[in-house]
RNA sequence: GGAGCGUUGGUCAAGGGGUUAAGACACCUCCCUUUCACGGAGGAAUCACGGGUUCGAUUCCCGUACGCUCUACCA
């Protein structure tokens, strides 16, 4: 279709009246580290906000205190500044619908589980968590729905009577929505279409906890309405609960008001089927955290992709091209190139498995893609950790363009450029020994001799190597293999002659000089 | 068990009633490079199965199989 098309040109027009301001949200639960997949979902919610010209929240969903993690919360707002997905409005950087932490929230979610109970919708429900593990002992797929409801403790069973006594006295219960039998609940998924389900298949799922918090079901959609939520994008994994969800809206706030849904799919272990878990990364060898993560509970350490090696640009490219594509050829794309091209409509349907391979494919090809002032800053911390001594920057720089081609990730760097900042100390001499005569010998002693009289740049470096060598008697090939051992003290970096130049007369020299000795 | 969702090479995937079924990663061969990479040129490799509909199905429909997710006072 032509993009002139009067259809084409509408579509913005009625999204726009209808929608009003687009407004995502990433909801976490701050109970460990962000892994591939959570950062995922945080990508298309910010992309789509930002094209949209939208505002992306982050929302702290912490309403069981039980598996609360320290450290956690913090990590994840460190995850999405290294990613650069910056949140308009979150626990950290404010905004008018605060506050953006659920368990700070508590008492707003209770009066819209009341109401729901007098409007015969919910109801209170008493059993102990040890009395519904023995009905779910007793009976087989147990489920608590309109075929036990009751028989079982809760308000829908009891008398009036009963149940306000059994309040009075303090007794614990919680708020369960009161799901009606053999309705059809439709809604339509961004990415899959319409999904229907069975409200006989859903049981009654608790609202309001003992403890007086909400739970995912409740606290979800009071604060999707609250923060004039537009979208809700989220992991598959919520797909079978979103018939409460729909009900929810419906019953308290009316569909109209709903955010579109679109349920992403799920990223995949690399082998077998399953979602990647930190233990595939840990078995496989690859990182699945953002960036290192401690459980403080376990003090089990993991890595992450910032440690790795990767750079944020290549991490969120890599994930963007999980489960969506432009259509195009391109792959590469930087984040304000996402922003522009992302479209729910090319998301897949389907999970995809993480490949670790193509994950660093998508870092060599950034490393290479960045200017190496960019780098710089990544590149010289790991170079100095490895215990290089670093004189100045503009060094450092322009070593970095030299072999920058042949890193996939940035501890690369210490191999490929190491020996420009300190002589090989085990040149690899057994590649030149067996080959190594009088003949080489002089002519490297020849050149030392004239090497402080020599133009010093790579062209002219060449020239005079050969013609020496010529004059000598030597083939040229055979003494390249020699020097580049001298140089770099193994058979890997670019050009001698590159290497020769940055390196300097005196570095040179003594590098032979020391190589020689060893023969 | 039930429900929902899914299924194009080993992996990411384009495509979509008639195509030599794109491209990328990985793999193999060759070229470039007297190193290692980068780069370039090639190669091998795919529509889960069975029925329909159709002149023609990888594409549409229905089944089947397989996989995944959910089935907590967890999210």
């Amino acid at each position: 279709m032509p993009y002139d098309s009067p259809i084409v040109c509408i579509l913005p027009y009625i999204c726009a009246m209808e929608n009003k301001k687009v407004r995502v949200r990433f909801a976490p639960s701050p109970t460990g580290g962000l892994h591939l997949g959570g950062v995922r979902t945080v990508l298309f919610n910010y992309l789509f906000a930002k094209q949209h010209g939208g505002d992306f929240i982050v929302r702290i969903e912490d309403t069981d205190q039980t598996r609360f993690v320290a450290g956690a919360e913090a990590y994840i707002f460190d995850t999405l500044a290294w990613c650069g997905l910056q949140p308009d409005e979150s626990v950290l950087h404010g905004g008018p619908y605060a506050p953006y932490r659920q368990s700070e929230r508590k008492p707003l979610y209770r009066q819209y589980a009341e109401q729901l109970v007098q409007q015969g919708l919910a109801y209170y429900a008493f059993d102990t968590a040890d009395a519904l593990e023995a009905k779910r002992k007793e009976i087989p797929n147990f489920q608590y729905n309109h075929q036990y409801r009751n028989q079982l403790h809760n308000s829908v069973a009891l008398d009036a009577a009963t149940t306000q006594q059994l309040i009075d006295n303090g007794t614990p219960y919680v708020i369960r929505i009161l799901m009606p039998e053999n309705e059809e609940i439709v809604f339509t998924d961004l990415i899959r279409g319409e999904v229907r389900f069975n409200s006989s298949q859903v049981d009654d799922k608790v609202l309001l906890k003992a403890d007086g918090m909400p739970t995912y079901h409740l606290a979800v959609v009071v604060d999707d309405y609250l923060m004039k939520i537009s979208h809700a994008f989220r992991g598959e994994e919520w797909l079978p609960s979103s018939p409460i969800h729909i009900l929810l809206w419906k019953y308290l706030f009316g569909l109209e008001a709903m955010p579109k849904w679109a349920h992403l799919p799920l990223i995949l272990k690399p082998d077998g089927n399953g979602k990647l878990s930190k233990r595939d990364g840990d078995r496989l060898g690859f990182p699945v955290f953002a960036m290192d993560w401690t459980d403080p509970r376990t003090n089990e350490p993991a890595i992450g992709f910032r440690e790795r090696g990767f750079l944020p640009q290549a991490f969120v490219n890599m994930l963007a091209m999980l489960g969506w594509n432009s259509g195009q050829e391109q792959e590469i794309f930087s984040l304000p190139e996402l922003i522009a091209q992302f479209s729910l409509e090319r998301v897949h349907k389907g999970g995809a498995k993480f490949d670790y391979e193509k994950a660093k494919w998508f870092n060599a090809e950034w490393i290479k893609k960045l200017p190496a002032a960019e780098l710089l800053p990544l590149v010289k911390p790991i170079l100095i950790d490895a215990g290089l001594t670093i004189a100045n920057d503009d060094y450092v720089e322009k070593v970095i363009d030299l072999v920058k081609e042949r890193c996939t990730l940035l501890q690369d760097f210490v191999t490929q450029a190491g020996f420009f900042f300190q002589a090989p100390t085990q040149p690899d001499t057994a590649a030149i020994q067996p080959k190594w005569d009088a003949k080489k010998q002089a002519f490297f002693e020849q050149w030392l001799a004239v090497l402080p009289s020599t133009e010093w740049n790579a062209e002219a470096l060449e020239q005079q190597f050969k013609a020496l060598a010529t004059e000598l008697g030597c083939k040229p090939g055979e003494l390249m293999l020699p020097f580049r051992i001298m140089l770099v003290g193994g058979k890997f970096g670019p050009h001698v002659f590159d290497i020769a130049a940055m390196l300097g007369s005196e570095a040179v020299s003594s590098r032979i000089q020391n190589t020689m000795q060893l023969l």
